[in-house]
DNA sequence: CCATCAATTGCAACCCAGTTGCAATTGATG
DNA sequence: CATCAATTGCAACTGGGTTGCAATTGATGG
């Protein structure tokens, strides 16, 4: 059972998710090694299809565990063109200490630092990892205080075009 | 009546308007008036906000016109952050005449020259149109066509802040 | 002016991603 | 192994957006 998601990947999965300090849960194991397994963000209903061969994962745990992720950094979550949330698990990025001009402790530090892909075919995104978006020097209004930045690139990906 | 759309835009959208060829409707020429008055991108739920003083428009038919104005190249649209489309009239942009690699004819050319910044407040779009995105050069993958790019600054506006 | 008719509109029903409230279950702890 | 807060499952709900279809209407040209 289980086939579509290897062992070791279950196995660095739990010991990710024990550092967290909190429950270690089938639904976390198996999300979090779902998407570590993949090479790019996957939505919602990609990690359901995943997911489904084995034991089923209820919708609502499965958004519930992808915020979660998401919110002890483990993962980080980008907005598809489709207007679907894509979750993709969060490199050995260092630990993106406070940069000049962040009001509150960890709480929303700026995780993306990379460009993501689009493919207007197919749907799937990928990230761009050898950009550095924070990079770029992008002016705004007086007043105007950036927080973070979004780099998209819309096109066709390689199995598309 | 209609005492929040000045009549001057109105006359200008109705010219606008008539330079497509294409039917110019009550409904038409209100929307693009708002979008014509307002200083930012709206979502159809702000145009509604603003028409519906006067006589009430259908949430369908306001979806449709929106489409519709963005078909013609009348109105461009941005992803919202929170999942909802923003749209605003089109500046008068050269007529962005193919550049390389373009498959199609007019359809779907790039659209998007300058940079947006997301409220993470308030949830409003400005425009940053000093920022020419087209003059970033993202490298992408070999394989990639890459078509549009899109280059978003979230944070807090000058209101929030 | 008016008839004509394709384009446009209004309405009802629907879809899909995501959220909420709450009772039942369960991982960690001692 | 009892305990209990954290987690899960279920059902109902929200909000943005879409679809099918019948009724209305802007432009045309007679
Ligand atoms: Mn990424
Ligand atoms: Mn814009
Ligand atoms: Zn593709
Ligand atoms: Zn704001």
């Amino acid at each position: 059972m289980n086939n579509l998601i290897s062992d070791p990947s279950l196995t660095l999965a739990r010991t990710r998710l024990r550092g967290t300090g909190a429950r270690v849960t089938p639904a976390r194991v198996r999300v979090l090694a779902v998407l570590m397994e993949a090479g790019q963000p996957l939505s919602h209903h990609e990690v359901e299809q995943i997911l489904s061969p084995a034991a089923e994962l209820d919708r609502v745990t499965l958004y519930r565990v992808l915020d979660w992720l998401v919110q002890q950094r483990l993962a980080h979550r980008v907005a598809g063109s489709d207007r679907a949330w894509r979750f993709s698990v969060a490199g050995d990025q260092p630990s993106l200490e406070a940069r000049g001009g962040l009001k509150a402790g960890g709480a929303k530090v700026m995780h993306e630092r990379h460009a993501h892909f689009h493919c207007n075919d197919c749907g799937k995104v990928y990230c761009l990892d050898s950009i550095d978006a924070k990079a770029l020097n992008v002016p705004v209004p007086i007043g105007y205080r950036p927080e973070t930045l979004e780099l998209t690139v819309k096109g066709y990906c390689a199995h598309c075009n």
